[in-house]
RNA sequence: GGGCCCGUAGCCUAGCCUGGAUAAGGCGUCAGGCUUCUAACCUGAAGAUCCGGGGUUCGAAUCCCCGCGGGCCCGCCA
């Protein structure tokens, strides 16, 4: 695209190359990082001159002021640029957002992004469950912010590999298969008519009822684990079965998300690979034989604590697999970048790995990222699956759909079932989902089971309540949208809708770089305002601008449909 | 004992990375708006010791230090 019509690198341009003619010298990138957005009313982008006062030795104000008339002379190389204005130490640059509606968006029919990632790969591991219960709250979280992050890197050029670690081989998944074996009485999902994974998950809680009265129970769960380490036939059999009905019901959930898998990790199938990675390093003087026999990965020089690295019975240990999973993945994909979307409590987890992994001589573990992210409490503290402190994913998505369409029966009642159901369907989840990824990922939030999830505000259906307005306007219309030949220009309301829609690429790029998808949210939540105050305040169809507004309010739809898809939210036609 | 993260109106959050022009939204409260493109909406009002104290700076919610409060973690769990 041509860069004279994309508003920061005009104003960029300008200013470098007024600069330039005064000797100035500052770096492009320096330029680029003091840019920022004008308050409300006094204009577009914002030059602050405080930077440049050390060097020409003036006060930012004026140098502002003197910088004004010369940038003025300047201008006319970039014509999206309509006036620049000194006022106080600050060059305050207006854009032409008509014309930018009218060569840019009107092109497109939709924003433009730029191909950043250029096809560069990237893992993105997420969801990871436990193959012994079904996902709770937790997990959507994790699933939200994973399906979000990957669409937002894909949408910048990024190819993107949608990875999920199964840990089917834990302790507890052989103490809900024990309790299968002596309570099951062969029934399957299938004749019971539960969810797979709900049905395994029974059988777990049912083991640690059983277990609090025959503690023996425990023993028993890990001679099955042995005996299944051993490959008993009989045993990998049975639980290749058991496993397998975790997993369809994990995938089942996933499909009422909207998230799907492109490669699968099974723990059951490289947890005692990470051995021979680690006896090497202890021969090269990488890791070294603590007092009992055990491995150590010797960490202090880098500021975090040692980490045991295969246990002194030669065992492995959660690292030692994650330490051979990572270097299986680099040789199989040769990926840019791998993505641990992994919660908090976790951290030093990472870092460790991390750092090890750099020891161990990898060049690409520099680009090993882990998207931290707080967990999710329910009052009175942390949920704990051992305990009962969960939340069901199943349930929690269920009655976001209920509760869609309870509101649904209020509004229209005369729609068909089908349809209510598919709307509640898309409204439940787009409410879930945004209401997980509007929060800033680090934090911890609390869950309100009794309070819900809101339809009303800075939530989901709220954009594609803006959005299923917008298209309604369109359809009562009659008007085809791509036939439409603008003439006039835009209003002063309309250039600052224009303008919400074009800032909203540089919150896209940022939201995909800083693996945040909750800089979109809120940005979003923002342009739905403006639109929905829009179409309030100014008539479309009545109006004799109507076939000009038409076309910005259909630009406008395709950018929120595109943006929602981001936030793994899908657009209804009418709410 | 040590490390990491968080602390902004009654409540939930944005802004902090990269210091700069009046601290921005939502919920709730109060006052308005459906014979006019869908009221899951819109308009207006009230509501803030930016946890406390120092420091750096022309300038601090933002950077540094010391406290306080909350969460998470710390060599053979995952």
């Amino acid at each position: 695209m041509d860069k004279s019509l994309i508003p920061e690198e005009a104003v960029k341009g300008l200013i470098i190359e007024t600069l330039k003619a005064r000797n100035i010298d500052i770096e492009d990138l320096e330029i680029e990082k003091l840019l920022t957005i004008a308050p409300e009313g006094k204009g577009d982008y914002a030059f602050p001159c405080f930077k440049l006062a050390s060097i020409v030795k003036k006060k930012p104000v004026d140098i502002a002021k003197d910088l004004e008339k010369e940038i003025l002379e300047l201008r006319k190389k970039w014509p999206i640029i309509r006036n620049i204005k000194a006022e106080n130490a600050y060059l305050n640059f207006f854009i032409d957002w008509d014309k930018v509606f009218r060569s840019v968006l009107l092109k497109e029919k939709n924003l433009p992004l730029p191909n950043l990632g250029d096809g560069k790969k990237i893992l993105v591991e997420y969801s990871s469950p436990n193959a012994n219960k079904p996902m709770h709250l937790g997990h959507l979280r994790n699933n939200a912010l994973g399906e979000s992050v990957s669409r937002l890197l894909e949408s910048i050029g990024y190819k993107v590999v949608r990875t999920n670690l199964l840990n089917d081989r834990g302790l507890s998944v052989f103490q809900a298969l024990l309790a299968y074996m002596l309570y099951g009485n062969d029934t399957t999902p299938e004749t019971t008519g539960e969810k797979p994974d709900h049905f395994v998950g029974r059988f777990y809680v049912l083991y640690k009822e059983k277990e609090k009265e025959q503690p023996e129970l425990e023993e028993e769960a890990r001679k099955l684990l042995k005996r299944w380490e051993n490959n008993d036939p009989q045993v990998r059999k049975l639980w290749e079965r058991f496993v397998g009905w975790a997993l369809q019901g994990f995938m089942e959930t996933y499909e009422e998300l909207g998230i799907r898998f492109d490669r699968i990790d099974y723990e059951s199938q490289i947890y005692d690979k990470g051995k021979e990675i680690v006896r090497r390093a202890v021969e090269k003087g990488i890791f070294q034989k603590g007092e009992e026999g055990e491995i150590i990965a010797p960490l202090e020089k880098h500021a975090l604590p040692n980490k045991v690295v295969l246990r002194s019975d030669e065992t492995s240990l959660y690292i030692t697999q994650d330490i051979y999973l990572a270097i299986k993945r680099y040789n199989e994909e040769k990926f840019y970048k791998l993505i641990y979307v992994v919660a908090s409590e976790q951290d030093l987890h990472f870092k460790q790995l991390f750092t090890i992994l750099n020891l161990l001589g990898h060049e690409w573990a520099q680009r090993l990222e882990h998207l931290s992210y707080g967990l999710v409490l329910l009052e009175g503290g942390k949920m704990k699956s051992r305990e009962g402190r969960v939340v069901d994913a199943d349930d929690i998505i269920q009655e976001m759909i209920d509760l869609a369409l309870r509101e649904i029966n209020k509004r229209n009642p005369e729609l068909g079932e089908k349809e209510k159901l598919e709307r509640a369907r898309k409204i439940g989840i787009g409410a879930l989902n945004f209401y997980l990824l509007k929060f800033d990922p680090r934090k911890d939030f609390l869950y309100k089971p009794e309070e819900g999830i809101s339809f009303e505000g800075e939530t989901g259906p709220y954009l594609q309540y803006t959005y299923a307005r917008l298209r309604s306007i369109i359809r009562k219309s009659g008007i085809d949208p791509l036939r439409i030949k603008i003439n006039g220009s835009l209003g002063g309301e309309e250039e600052k809708i224009v303008k919400n829609l074009w800032l909203l690429r540089k919150t896209i790029i940022d939201s995909a770089l800083r693996n945040d998808p909750s800089i979109l949210a809120h940005e979003l939540i923002h342009l739905a305002q403006l639109i929905n105050n829009y179409y309030h305040s100014t008539p479309i169809l009545k109006s004799r601008e109507k076939e000009k507004r038409l076309l910005l309010i259909y630009i406008a739809s395709n950018i929120l449909a595109m943006a929602m898809k981001l936030l793994v939210m899908e657009t209804l036609e009418e709410m």
